[in-house]
DNA sequence: GCAATACCGCGTATGTAATACGCAGAAGAG
DNA sequence: CTCTTCTGCGTATTACATACGCGGTATTGC
């Protein structure tokens, strides 16, 4: 019944949608796309979002590389996959918090799912229109919470650009500064201070220099998270406002 | 007269900043890391990101793959010059605007100067906190937008994480949407409409159907042009209520 | 029942990268 | 003039992703 556009979207996603429930002819499948991904997902909270190759993934389950690949047709479809588990749903919105507890209690929770896997930090940047079922979820979920606003569709979606891109951000900085502290880039977060003065002497970056002088980039990199809920704050203050406006 | 203390940061940042400058013994040097860059900058441009290997660019200099490195530890040092060379300085901001307006023109500069090089997108995701001279140039231009506001400094920081964390956001999905149309992964974004009406069927995902049938979605992937000044706007407005109540 | 068929797991092979290592020659230091 | 330090670069290693095809299996059409 379906018309035959469902070609759009590669099979992956459409089977983790639980649609394309082939009825199959040959032998049975030894795996399941959510065993590949689950499997994929421990690799890569015990070792890394590198220790995450076919070969590994294919040993995990006691399989082998090739196998991956009637359930998978790139790596990346694996990569978004493993973003989507590990990211999970939202968790449920408690009633009646009013739009804005809820567009906090949105941001906070997904910043908190994707810090609880630091490597889903890589695979942020997306590929496509989101299309994985938690991806939409929590898409959903943020048009919920603004459903009774009065605000236009285009400007939800846009409201949700600016939240989740601030939530982005925030995150990625704080995973470049407080989890990457491989050896190999060393890049200390100690280091980084005396490293701006001395870039921005001579006159140089004068805006720079005056903030390093009234105590930014000071000892704690925990201020990021302050700095999360400032900008959560302004920003909700600025759609608050247009909210008004419309009546 | 340095400390010692100088190998904090890769050496290739050092010399984009001119810095370790050595008098050296013993051949002279046949490159330049910022030929390797502009020829690595080149290379992207005209065949895309994934055409970047080491050995690509060293022949487009008439060198040998090793020979570059002796001016860079790895490939990722490269690509985080690529983006400075390529994001480029900001671009000198007009006397007396006002921070609101600077920030706007900040904002949609920086838009601009990623948008000018698509493949720049790929590369946004920080490896450390910023620390080559473009990259502390847009951030010191910033921090002077913000001067006389009266905001203390951790919230100009934290300003900056909203307003870059949209543009980086914004950005992302156009490339995403409107550039990445390799046959590969699909996802046209004519398909994307009729994909998110078969997977919001049957009462799954209600706001986000809901907005669908308000329009979202529509024929027109420009909208997101409209989307990044809607959010810049109220960012802004929440910024501007913030600092009024400062005083 | 039975053959045809479509699909399974997976071994093998290919191609492409990044990059470690070491050599032979060049140029400033003493 | 020799020693040291640095150069460009050839070679070799390692690690992947993934194309291809084989031999076997369970379902389907007769």
């Amino acid at each position: 019944m379906d018309s035959e556009s469902g070609e759009a979207f590669p099979a992956s996603i459409e089977a983790a949608w639980g649609l394309r429930e082939r009825p199959h002819k040959g032998p049975k499948r030894g795996l399941t796309l959510e065993r590949i991904v689950s499997a994929a997902v421990k690799v890569a909270d015990e070792d890394g979002l590198d220790a995450v190759s076919m070969s590994r993934v294919g040993n995990e389950l006691g399989s082998s590389t090739m196998a991956l690949y009637r359930y998978l047709a790139t790596k990346d479809e694996l990569l978004t996959l493993m973003l989507d588990a590990a990211v999970g749903p939202p968790p449920p919105l408690p009633e009646g918090l009013g739009w804005r507890r809820g567009l906090e209690s949105w941001a906070t929770s997904m910043r908190a799912a994707i810090l609880t896997h630091p490597w889903t930090v890589h695979l942020l940047m997306p590929k496509g229109p989101p299309a994985t079922p938690n991806q939409l979820a929590w898409l959903d979920q943020f048009l919920r919470i603004l459903q009774d606003t009065g605000l236009p569709v285009s400007a939800k979606l846009a409201t949700q650009l600016l939240i989740s891109g601030h939530v982005w951000s925030h995150v990625s900085i704080t995973a470049a500064i407080t989890l990457d502290t491989e050896p190999g880039s060393l890049r200390r977060w100690s280091e980084y201070e005396p490293f701006l003065r001395r870039v921005t002497g001579g006159g140089r970056l004068p805006g720079l220099r005056a903030a390093l002088d009234e105590g930014a980039f000071g000892a704690d990199p925990g201020a990021p998270d302050d700095h999360f809920v400032f900008g959560l704050e302004r920003a909700l203050d600025g759609i608050e406002a247009h909210i008004r406006s419309l009546r």
